[in-house]
RNA sequence: GCCGACGUAGCUCAAUCGGCGGAGCAACCGCCUUGUAAGUGGUAGGUUACGGGUUCGAUUCCCGUCGUCGGCUCCA
C-alpha cells in the first residue's frame, strides 16, 4: 500500500474491459445495422460508449437485443490481436467508414486524437481485432472476450453527441454501457445510481416544498417556496456577516439596463446569445441584465478614487437573468433567473494576490462550514486561438494575469488544477468544480480577474505618485448562485440541513388534541426567541404526525402529551431518531439557539 | 439549440388489441383521544399538457406546439 503508486486508470484492466466492450458492443450493432458508420468508442469513468452514424433510431428494446448479442460474441472467446499500420493501408481498410478516415487523417497529418486535440507526437496507426471486427484504436484491450464477464455488463442508454463534440457537426447515436469485473460490482453500481435518485435535488425539492418550476411561468424560472425563501434568506445572512467582516461594501442596482450599459462593457458581442432579447421603448433598447458588474463599475466611477480608497469591494445579491438554451436547463442547477452572491474588488497591482486569496480564504471558511470537500479548484485559462472572439484580444495581458494568479494559488498553498480554454471573455479564473448527485459537473463558487472591463468603463484611482492608473477587477462568487447553492446543499445534505438551514427548526406534536393549547403555547415562546416553530394540530394520532415531521427532515419534534404539559416539559425527538423525554423547555431553547447561533453541523 | 424518450387528479402510479379513465397518499367533512415513522368512515378532485388529423369510437394511432427527462453542446 504505502509507497505504492495508485495505478492509472488508463492502464488498469477495468479500462480494457471496458474499451474491449465498447468493440463488442459496436460489433453487435453493426450486425443489427450493416449501413451503420462508427466513429469513436472510449472506456469512461463507470464504463464506455461508442458513437454510430446510423441510418434510422433506435430504441431501448433495441438495447436488449444488442447486449445479448455482445454475450454471445463474449462467450465464443475471441482473441484481440493488435497490428500496426501505414496511413495507406488504413485508409484501404475503411475505405467506406468516412469517420475512420477523417480520423486517419487526423492521425497523420495533425497528430491529433480521437478528440480532435493535438497529440505530443505523432502515433503509429494501429488496428484492433477480433472475431468479425476491426477497428482503428490504439488500444489497449483484453487479450480474449472472454476475460469479459458477461453478466457484469449492462447498456445504460442512448443519448446523441456530436461528432468530434463539435455542435456544427452531425448528430450521432451514442450507447452507453457499464462494465465491471464482477456482478456484484455491477450490482454495487446501479444500486449507486438508485441512490443517487434518491437524492437528487429535483426530486428533494419537490418533497421538501422547496421550489416549483410553472409552465406558465416559464422554463428555467423557478418560484420559491416559503421553504427554499428560508434557506436562501439563511444564505444571505450569512454572506452579509461574512462580507462585512471581510470589509465589503453593500449595494444595489436595477434588474434593467440601456443596451449603452452592455455596448460598453463589450458584453453584448460575447454574450448576446445567452440574454433575453432587449425591450424598446420610445427609441431605446432596454435588457435585462445578466450580470452584475457593469452597475457596480457605474458605482465605481460615481466618484473619483484615490490609491487610499483601495481596495474598493462592491457587494450584491444580483438578480440576473441568462437566456440558456432549453436543453441546457437543468433542476435549480442551470436556470435563466438566479441571485447571484455576487461582488466586485476593485484593486491595484499590488493588492492583486492579497486581494484574491483573501476570496480564496473565503471559500474555504464556506467550506468548512458546509463540510464540502469533493470539489476541485480548476484554474480555467484562455486558449489563444480564442483571441478576438471568445477573448479580449492581448495575449500580454492573459499571459501576465494567468501567472499573477499562478503565483498566488502556489504561494497560498492551495491546490489546484489548469484547464485550457475555460476563461472568462475579460480574464483567468478559478472555479470550483462540484458534481452533481447524477454526476453532471458544475462551477459553483468563482473568482475571477478583470484586467479588460475597468479600462472599457474608463475606471481609474489617483496613484500615490500623482498620475491615474486604472484598477484591476476581481469578480468573485464564492456562494455561486442561490439556485446553484440551493441545487447543490440540498443533494449535499440528501435534504437533511443543519437546523440553521433548515425551514422548520421545530415541530409541535400534541398526542391528543387536548394539548393543542399547551402546544401553541410552546410555539409562541419558541418564535418569541427566533426560533422556526410550527404544531400539527391535524387530527391524527402521534404517529403519523411523526411520520410527516420526519419526511419534511425537520430537526426537532416536540411531542407534548399529559405528563409533558402537566410538568411544564416538554419530550424531544431528534430528525436522527434519538430522544430526550421530559425535559425543560428552556433547556431545549437553549440548545437550538446554540446550534443556530454557531451554526453547528450537529444536531 | 441538437439527438432520443416521456407527459393520466396536488403527489406517486394503474388503465388488455383503439371500446364508459382507476388506486394509494395529500385535501375537505366526520368518528377515535391516541406515547415516538401511516387509526378509521365518507366527500370532492380529470377537456388524459395543448392544437389538429385518422376512426363509428382516441389516454391509446399519426402530425404540430409546449414542457420534462437522458445525453451532446454550453455554463454561475
Amino acid at each position: 500500500m504505502a509507497g505504492q503508486p495508485e495505478e492509472r486508470y488508463e492502464d488498469s484492466q477495468l479500462y480494457r474491459i471496458r474499451h474491449s466492450a465498447a468493440h463488442i458492443m459496436a460489433q453487435a450493432v453493426l450486425e443489427f445495422y450493416p449501413e451503420a458508420k462508427y466513429t469513436i468508442g472510449p472506456p469512461v469513468e463507470n464504463g464506455f460508449y461508442y458513437d454510430f452514424d446510423l441510418p434510422g433510431t433506435i430504441s431501448n428494446e433495441d438495447l436488449e437485443k444488442i447486449e445479448k448479442r455482445m454475450r454471445q460474441i463474449i462467450a465464443a472467446g475471441h482473441p484481440f490481436t493488435r497490428q500496426a499500420l501505414t496511413a495507406a493501408q488504413a485508409r484501404e481498410l475503411f475505405a467506406d467508414q468516412p469517420y475512420k478516415l477523417e480520423l486517419i487523417d487526423g492521425l497523420e497529418q495533425g497528430g491529433l486524437d480521437e478528440y480532435g486535440n493535438p497529440l505530443a507526437e505523432k502515433p503509429e496507426i494501429s488496428i484492433y481485432k477480433h472475431d468479425t471486427f476491426t477497428d482503428l484504436c490504439r488500444g489497449p484491450h483484453v487479450e480474449n472476450t472472454r476475460q469479459i464477464n458477461p453478466a457484469a455488463l449492462k447498456l445504460m442508454s442512448i443519448a446523441g453527441a456530436y461528432w468530434r463534440g463539435d455542435e456544427h457537426n452531425k448528430m450521432l447515436t451514442r450507447i452507453y454501457g457499464t462494465a465491471w469485473k464482477t456482478p456484484d460490482e455491477l450490482k454495487e453500481h446501479l444500486r449507486m445510481l438508485e441512490e443517487a435518485k434518491a437524492r437528487d435535488h429535483r426530486k428533494l425539492g419537490k418533497e421538501l416544498e422547496i421550489y416549483i418550476y410553472d409552465d406558465e411561468v416559464g422554463p428555467g424560472l423557478p418560484l420559491w417556496l416559503p421553504n427554499g425563501g428560508i434557506i436562501t434568506e439563511e444564505l444571505e445572512r450569512l454572506a452579509k456577516e461574512m462580507e462585512d467582516k471581510a470589509g465589503y461594501l453593500r449595494v444595489r442596482t436595477p434588474h434593467l439596463t440601456k443596451e449603452d450599459l452592455f455596448i460598453r462593457s463589450g458584453h453584448l458581442p460575447y454574450y448576446a446569445e445567452s440574454m433575453y432579447p432587449p425591450m424598446e421603448l420610445e427609441g431605446v433598447k432596454y435588457y435585462v441584465k445578466p450580470m452584475n458588474c457593469p452597475m457596480h463599475h457605474k458605482i465605481y466611477a460615481a466618484k473619483a478614487r484615490s490609491y487610499r480608497d483601495l481596495p474598493i469591494r462592491l457587494a450584491e445579491y444580483g438578480t440576473c437573468y441568462r437566456y440558456e438554451k432549453s436543453g441546457e436547463l437543468f433542476g435549480l442547477m442551470r436556470v435563466r433567473s438566479m441571485q447571484m452572491n455576487d461582488a466586485h474588488i476593485y484593486c491595484s497591482e499590488e493588492q492583486f494576490e492579497q486581494e484574491f486569496m483573501g476570496v480564496i480564504d473565503l471559500y474555504k471558511k464556506y467550506f468548512d462550514l458546509f463540510a464540502i470537500d469533493k470539489y476541485v479548484m480548476r484554474f480555467s485559462l484562455h486558449a489563444r486561438e480564442g483571441l478576438g472572439k471568445k477573448y479580449v484580444d492581448n495575449e500580454r495581458l492573459w499571459q501576465e494575469t494567468e501567472d499573477m494568479v499562478r503565483r498566488a494559488m502556489t504561494n497560498g498553498n492551495v491546490p489546484f488544477i489548469e484547464a485550457r480554454d475555460e476563461a472568462a471573455f475579460y480574464g483567468p479564473k478559478i472555479d470550483v468544480q462540484i458534481w452533481s448527485a447524477i454526476g453532471r459537473e458544475f462551477s459553483l463558487a468563482t473568482n475571477q480577474v478583470d484586467f479588460a472591463v475597468p479600462e472599457r468603463f474608463d475606471l481609474k484611482y489617483m496613484s500615490k505618485e500623482g498620475v491615474e492608473k486604472v484598477p484591476l477587477c476581481i469578480h468573485r462568487a464564492p456562494l455561486s448562485t442561490h439556485e446553484r447553492m440551493v441545487g447543490f446543499l440540498l443533494e449535499h445534505y440528501a435534504g437533511n440541513f443543519p437546523v440553521w438551514l433548515s425551514p422548520e427548526h421545530v415541530r409541535l406534536i400534541p398526542i391528543t388534541d387536548n394539548q393543542n393549547e399547551y402546544a401553541e403555547g410552546i410555539v409562541r415562546q419558541l418564535r418569541e426567541q427566533d426560533i422556526r416553530a410550527s404544531s400539527d394540530l391535524s387530527p391524527q394520532r402521534m404517529n403519523a404526525k411523526i411520520r410527516a415531521a420526519q419526511l419534511m427532515k425537520v430537526p426537532y419534534m416536540l411531542v407534548v402529551g399529559e405528563n409533558e404539559a402537566k410538568a411544564g416539559q416538554v419530550s424531544l425527538r431528534v430528525r436522527d431518531g434519538s430522544r430526550a423525554d421530559n425535559i425543560p423547555l428552556a433547556e431545549f431553547i437553549e440548545r437550538v439557539k446554540e446550534r443556530i447561533r454557531t451554526r453547528a453541523p450537529q444536531l
